[in-house]
DNA sequence: TCTGGGGTCCTAGGACCC
DNA sequence: TCTGGGGTCCTAGGACCC
């Protein structure tokens, strides 16, 4: 058996934990930039207001709900997560991080355990310990405990946690989730296979795996194995793995024109990049930058385009990507193009344990300082606080308030974001 | 005015090899 | 009148996840 545990709202839950007086009252959080809802509480959910909402819409459609916005809080985010995958730790002896608010736990070898009560158990330690109220599915394969960790979610009668053991309870349970609902059935299969009837997990799972490996290949069929109780999908070490690519891309506040001005962007995703490359000690050879005009403005003119730099010998410091993603931005830049995101994409990423330098161009002095300084980076962001110190490149210029030019550096709107409470002493005032 | 960000896996098809 | 067969590797793009 294997159990899906789940945060319950997290990033909403996050940010009760600190004001109980929010308990009960509707809460959203919100994107970058306070762009769209990317987190609702249930009283929200049973207001209708669908996910991915953009703000400005939710305020114009629903003015006197009472609905209470928070920006987004990453570091609050992550610290609670990483308290609630302690806890799994210190209780269950195989978890695997699955994402920010989900962990599968590898329940082998505790037949003779009660898992009902273990799990509901479990549930209620976690809340104790830390806040997050999380819930439990519990069965043969991951895909039927993802579906049982929502029924475990939608009725309170489960207690926090569903065991789905029997034949009867995995049919029935099929039967009542429709199939856009599960694990690895995503919109656009859930409108083919409703072309052919299938309209439930349950209806899928009875279809023939040959016609089921036929239109919807490897993929379908593991799940459609799963939805039959045939444990396929492995996600152990998952959570340990070394990524084969990072990504650091966000939209900005307005629009840009001047390449300056993305100039900087671009370096500080860089940065960014080759910090969470030296993070999971790796380098990478492969750069790509990418600019993209604002989508939703049809009356401006469209351009999007992305462009890359490789390295004869892989990299982590931030010097050389911040230089190679920036030479990929100058081969790409265009005037007269309103610009509303950009990112940087590193690739074809290796351990930084064996680096295979190149024969003819290969440095070692050179490479040797490039090092130090990302390490001196590293250890002063680490303890004076990120961004502390940063490439000149990396500030750009802005009107501040009072109409002067100033320097920021990562500027992203968060209006409506909450103190660090578990990071920053500073997060509470006293008195 | 305002519309998120970061990943993985799989397949098809082209380039190239013998 | 006629134009092989069987591989591998790489990339772009689609689909999914949270």
């Amino acid at each position: 058996m294997v159990g899906l545990i789940d945060c319950d709202n997290f990033f909403c839950s996050c940010e009760r934990v600190f004001r109980p007086d929010l308990a009960h009252k509707p809460v959203v959080v919100l994107s970058n930039n306070d762009g769209c809802v990317v987190a609702r509480s249930r009283e929200v959910k049973a207001m209708g207001i669908p996910d991915c909402l953009p703000y400005y819409q939710l305020m114009e459609r629903y003015p006197n709900s009472g609905i209470v916005a928070f920006s987004s809080n990453y570091t609050l985010y992550a610290d609670m997560s990483s308290r609630v995958m302690a806890v799994l730790r210190e209780n269950v002896p195989d978890v695997t991080q699955y994402s920010i608010d989900e962990a599968f736990l590898d329940l082998n070898g505790m037949d003779h355990v009660d898992l009902k009560a273990w799990g509901e158990e479990l549930c209620r330690k976690v809340e104790r310990s830390t806040g997050m109220p999380v819930s439990l599915g519990i069965a043969p394969s991951r895909t039927l405990a993802k579906v049982a960790s929502k029924f475990a979610k939608k009725y309170p009668g489960y207690r926090k946690c569903c065991v789905m053991a029997t034949e009867e309870q995995r049919v029935k349970a099929l039967q009542l989730t429709a199939a856009v609902d599960v694990w690895g059935i995503g919109r656009r299969i859930a409108r083919r296979l409703e072309y052919y009837g299938v309209r439930t997990a349950y209806d899928f799972a009875q279809k023939n795996r040959g016609w089921v490996r036929g239109k919807f290949h490897v993929t379908g069929e593991r799940t459609w194995q799963e939805l039959n109780g045939d444990s396929v999908i492995d996600v152990d070490g998952l959570d340990t793995v070394a990524k084969q690519t990072i990504v650091t891309s966000r939209s900005f506040p307005g629009m840009l024109t001047e390449l300056s001005d993305l100039r900087s962007h671009i370096a500080n995703y860089a940065a960014r990049c080759s910090l969470k490359l030296r993070r999971q000690n790796s380098v990478c050879h492969i750069v790509t930058a990418f600019i993209q005009s604002n989508h939703f403005r049809e009356d401006l003119p469209q351009y999007s385009n992305s462009a890359y730099r490789s390295f004869l010998t892989p990299t982590n410091t931030t010097t050389e990507i911040v230089g190679a993603a920036n030479a990929a931005l100058d081969s790409i830049f265009r005037q007269g193009i309103s610009y509303k995101r950009a990112g940087v994409m590193v690739s074809g990423i290796t351990s930084g344990d064996a680096v295979q330098h190149d024969l003819f161009t290969y440095d070692p002095e050179r490479s040797e300082k490039l090092r130090t300084v990302s390490a001196a980076l590293d250890r002063v962001n680490g303890k004076m606080g990120a961004d502390m110190v940063v490439l000149g490149i990396q500030q750009y210029r802005d009107k501040g308030a009072d109409g002067k030019s100033v320097k920021f550096v990562n500027a992203i709107r968060r209006a409506l974001k909450s103190p660090d409470y578990t990071t920053r002493l500073g997060a509470f005032t006293v008195g």
